[in-house]
RNA sequence: CGCGGGGUGGAGCAGUUCGGUAGCUCGCUGGGCUCAUAACCCAGAGGUCGUAGGUUCAAAUCCUACCCCCGCUACCA
């Protein structure tokens, strides 16, 4: 590993619109903090940073449904969010929030570089409007009849029927999926972002990823490059941020669209991680200098955001879309260096659907299991590269018979056996080739792990990390300290002395992944203080206006990808088990909870 | 229709870029051990790698056609 490399962890933003379940959180979030802990620990700079993402239709809609405001149900849910996410120990530098002042500003700022270089042009369109609110309706929320099959439960944007794209002005008898009345499609004038100017710009920058990015990720987004087409980047609405241009700034009726601003969040975020430390150019580090990496996380239905339109958008505000132009006042920005895309998750074979009541939350998880439990399934079996069935059956098998039976037991019988027998870690004595090829393998560990875990591949790099847990139970076995008590105590120790130098590199490998869990470890074995730093939820306010809530923590903590030698003498209690193994009525129980809907 | 993902022993997956008769975790069967949350260790059974063709000395891996599942649309990532 070289010098210390500047890296932006971007976890997509989770939408303000209630509270999470495993499905959403299985994808990009979890995935993302074993990402940031490793980088973290490898001597890295790591910035992970993001937020709730509060504007748009389906929170007003939902707001108006419980007669509350948006910005009442936006508040609610950031603070639900921030705690699911708090639980998991994702180590957020910040969580924020889409509906501060420096979001707003910051996203203004990005629309009016692009605006300024040409790249957002006025358009007057048709568009769909709610007549009993004056707002825009999106298509996805108009239904009717398909102009081209006859099937009644036709989308606006397409028939489910016959398959066919559709256009909503075409449909007959349309009408509004959110109170049934008819659309009014009405002239109405929009800023467009000019996407088609940057065919060229994208094409040969996701040219250059080859070879480096998920195949699946690559390839569908060199795919949409054929069809490219200006995207509508305002809407008839009153909950977003105002249009920064003159004779729009106050109008009441128009707001940029939110996957506009959901996408300046890293951005934003980065800028208020900065003033919030002290140094308000703090982010440029990740954000403009050439060496900085950035890694954005996401399912795979936010691919084209992230890999074409994000992109996009730094291009056309650094001046550099196939047009030119001249950077904002932000600066030349950095485009991602990858976009880590994963599938999707669904529950006992069905999507993830609340209402339906196929979902589990994570609260509730939490409540019931060990949240590591939760992270060795999503990097064990998650939907890293194709879709993935979570199953309760499944779940208790990953965490009795492998998380429990293999890493839960090397540390019960090591640390058992050497407190009983000898009370304190004992010194190594004299190494047997054994032993010292045991040694080997473990420090070798670091490098194999390290290798899939940087390119984020969960699955590959936890498996090599339970592969040495593997050999550490059977170098135990095959040396077999119980039978040497009597006959020489004095080798006894040496292999005492040993398997608990495997169990301390193993919690080591095993921190991005289970960080709680190798916190215990690290306490069994006299470590005092932090090893795996864990997130906080501190109230902030911007200006002395209304608080909120952030997650941030301090992680530059104890924890180094490193083999750290044991230190002879540390005293040692009996433990008690790191994970608790689950019974299997647990399966039943909790497919009788998914039925009671 | 189009685009993307997938179809590998009982389960979940890796391997397919750069072809050399199949690997991991678990389950199962038998044996061992007893430090450990009946955990651990050893041995074994079990697969014509979706189907049908083709290229090749050789194909899970390349080519062609086809079948099935999932997503790209849904309060929902």
């Amino acid at each position: 590993m070289s010098s210390s490399r500047h890296i932006l962890s971007a976890p997509a933003w989770p939408y303000a619109n209630g509270p999470r379940h495993i499905g959403h959180v299985s994808g990009f979030g979890l995935p993302c903090d074993m990402f940031s802990r490793y980088q973290r620990m490898a001597g890295n700079r790591v910035l992970m940073v993001s937020g709730t993402d509060e504007h748009g239709t389906p929170i007003q809609v939902q707001a108006d449904a419980e007669g509350v405001s948006a910005r009442e149900l936006a508040d609610r849910y950031n603070r639900v969010i921030a705690e699911d996410l708090t639980s998991l120990g994702m180590s957020y530098d910040l969580f924020t929030r889409t509906t501060t002042l420096n979001h707003y500003a910051t996203t203004q700022e990005i629309f009016t570089g692009l605006y300024n270089n040409g790249y957002i042009f006025a358009k007057t369109a048709m568009g769909a409007i709610s007549p009993s609110t004056g707002r825009t309706l999106p298509d996805r929320y108009i239904e009717g009849t398909c102009p081209i099959c006859g099937y009644d439960g036709a989308r606006g944007d397409q028939c489910d029927n016959c398959g066919n794209q559709l256009d909503p002005i075409d449909l007959i008898n349309p009408r509004s999926r959110i109170n049934g009345e008819t659309p009014k499609f009405v002239e109405t004038e929009h800023f467009f972002f000019d996407l088609p100017a940057f065919t060229e710009t994208l094409g040969s920058w996701l040219q250059s990823k080859s070879g480096l990015w998920r195949p699946n990720v690559l390839k569908f987004s060199l795919n949409l490059l054929d069809d490219l087409k200006p995207r509508a980047y305002t809407r008839d609405f009153d909950w977003g941020v105002p249009v920064p241009l003159d004779g729009w700034r106050d109008r009441p009726d128009k707001r940029i669209y939110v996957w506009f601003d959901a996408v300046v969040g890293y951005l934003s975020a980065s800028i208020e991680w900065a003033r919030r430390s002290g140094d308000p150019d703090a982010w440029r580090a990740w954000w403009q200098s050439p060496d900085a990496e950035s890694y954005y996380f996401m399912g795979k239905d936010n691919i084209v955001f992230h890999a074409e339109i994000w992109p996009a958008m730094l291009f056309g505000y650094s001046g550099q879309g196939d047009r030119g132009g001249t950077p904002g006042s932000l600066g030349v920005l950095n485009r991602p260096t990858e976009v880590v895309a994963s599938e999707y998750l669904t529950m006992e074979g069905r999507k993830f659907s609340s209402s339906r009541n196929v979902v589990i939350y994570v609260r509730d998880f939490l409540e019931r299991y060990d949240v590591d439990a939760l992270r060795y399934y999503v990097a064990v079996a998650g939907p890293e590269s194709q879709d993935t069935d979570f199953t309760w059956a499944e779940f208790v098998r990953r965490n009795n018979d492998e998380l429990v039976a293999n890493w839960g037991n090397l540390v019960n019988r090591s640390v058992s056996f050497a407190a009983r027998n000898i009370g304190s870690i004992p010194p190594p004595g004299t190494l047997t080739a054994d032993d010292q090829a045991i040694l080997e393998r473990s420090r070798q560990a670091f490098d194999v792990v390290a290798e899939p875990l940087g390119r984020s591949r969960f699955k590959a790099a936890i498996a090599a990390a339970m592969r040495t847990t593997s050999e550490a139970n059977k170098y135990l076995s095959d040396q077999a300290p119980w039978k040497l008590r009597e006959t020489d105590p004095e080798r006894m120790r040496t292999i005492c002395h040993v398997a608990l130098q495997l169990v301390d590199d193993a919690k080591t490998l095993f921190s991005p992944f289970l960080p709680r869990s190798s916190q215990r470890v690290y306490e069994m074995l006299g470590g005092t203080g932090e090893w795996s730093g864990m997130p906080r939820i501190d109230e902030v306010d911007e200006e002395g206006g209304p608080s909120y809530p952030v997650i941030t923590g301090d992680y530059d903590v104890a924890a180094r990808w490193e083999h750290t030698p044991i230190k002879p003498g540390t005293p040692l209690q009996p433990p008690s088990p790191l994970f608790a193994k689950l019974a299997p009525s647990v399966v039943d129980e909790e497919l009788a909870r998914l039925e009671n809907v």
